[in-house]
DNA sequence: AACCCTACCAACCGCCAGGAA
DNA sequence: CTTCCTGGCGGTTGGTAGGGT
């Protein structure tokens, strides 16, 4: 029959057009954001209901942050709602003003990607590609405490290139008994849960995996010198947070732990009383634990080598 | 300039749950 | 109770832009 129905043939897919847009803006704003499907039986557009609707909650509704970055902030909010919840983007969304699920799927699917290429290539060196990422510098800082050398890679052993980090899985500690060294599982939650990283400390892992880095010619030594836990994290201040996005800096971050998340404008996140980092395994990790510790930040950089910044490019300081 | 690689994004697909018939 | 429909959600795919070589 012809009149109101679209054939299944005739259903449009693919991108969609501003005319279309249109229609289905005029339709919510009519109806409400709900029955979708009639949308296609009055013959308004050739979608599906499913479609109008991805389209309606992906891209048109009010107040989406499209087009814009996720901020340090949001990214400490993903991964620890991740951790807690799992894979339940939609769920996690809700603690985004303007995020979606698509998009936190998105941000986490990249970010994912993104670790399992660095963890790979810590495991086979020589295989990294002639085209990085992004260019991400190690730079010297300058802001005292915070100058934070890129932390010695675990050696990791060549299983390591089938792990898989879907779903929340975290790291066998069996994996860190390959390294030669001794790493402080609490001081250090990253390597052994992957989820944990942050974009920034997993810059620094790329530059380690890569063999890049300034300490390149170290990797084949071990030193991981013990490092105070901030008590009870390290917490940078928001600013210093959006300092850290703009500068994309590795070294200025979440070098020893993430850090306790802030309350997000609104209290949005009221429902995140759960410290960032709770014990991820049975081994009875869990950055809670607070190292006894007393080495300042002053004394770690004592353990590295006197020359290991000099082919550092100095960091724009803030104020500039 | 061309090619390659990665990140990002938009959209689709399949599955599932809930409600109505 | 069963079936069907719809909406919601998570996973996946394909396109594109940007940066490096």
């Amino acid at each position: 029959m012809e009149g109101n129905r679209v054939e299944t043939s005739q259903i449009r897919k693919g991108p969609w057009k501003a005319e279309e847009d249109e229609v289905l803006i005029n339709h919510v704003k009519k109806y409400g954001p709900r029955d979708w499907s009639s949308i296609r039986s009055k013959g308004l557009l050739q979608r599906t209901g499913k479609s109008c609707r991805l389209r309606w909650v992906n891209k048109l509704r009010p107040n989406l942050k499209n087009g814009c970055k996720f901020t340090a902030e949001e990214e400490r909010v993903v991964i620890e709602l991740q951790a807690q919840f799992g894979n339940k983007w939609a769920k996690i969304a809700t603690y985004l003003p303007g995020r979606t699920d698509n998009d936190v799927k998105n941000f986490w699917s990249s970010r994912q990607k993104r670790l399992a290429r660095i963890l790979q290539n810590s495991g086979t060196p020589s295989s990294s590609s002639s085209s990085s990422s992004r260019s991400l510098k190690v730079k010297k800082q300058t802001h005292g405490f915070h100058d934070v050398p890129v932390m010695e890679a675990p050696k990791l052993s060549s299983s390591m290139d089938e792990l898989s980090y879907s779903k929340g899985q975290s790291f066998s500690s069996s994996y860190l008994d390959n390294s030669q060294t001794t790493i402080k599982a609490e001081q250090f939650p990253e390597l052994v849960n992957p989820n944990l990283y942050t974009d920034a400390n997993m810059a620094q892992l790329e530059l380690m995996s890569r063999g890049t880095t300034p300490y390149a010619e170290a990797q084949s030594q071990v030193f991981f010198p013990e490092i105070p836990q901030p008590q009870p994290y390290l917490t940078l201040s928001l600013e210093s947070q959006d300092l850290l996005a703009k500068f994309e800096d590795p070294c200025f971050s979440q070098v020893f732990a993430p850090m306790d998340v802030p309350e997000l404008e609104g209290g949005n996140l009221n429902v995140v009383e759960q410290p960032f980092l709770e014990p991820v395994t049975s081994t009875g990790f869990g950055a809670k634990e607070e190292a006894d510790n007393p080495m300042t930040p002053d004394a770690f950089f004592d353990d590295f080598p006197a020359d290991m910044f000099d082919q550092m490019e100095p960091l724009p300081s803030p104020s500039e």
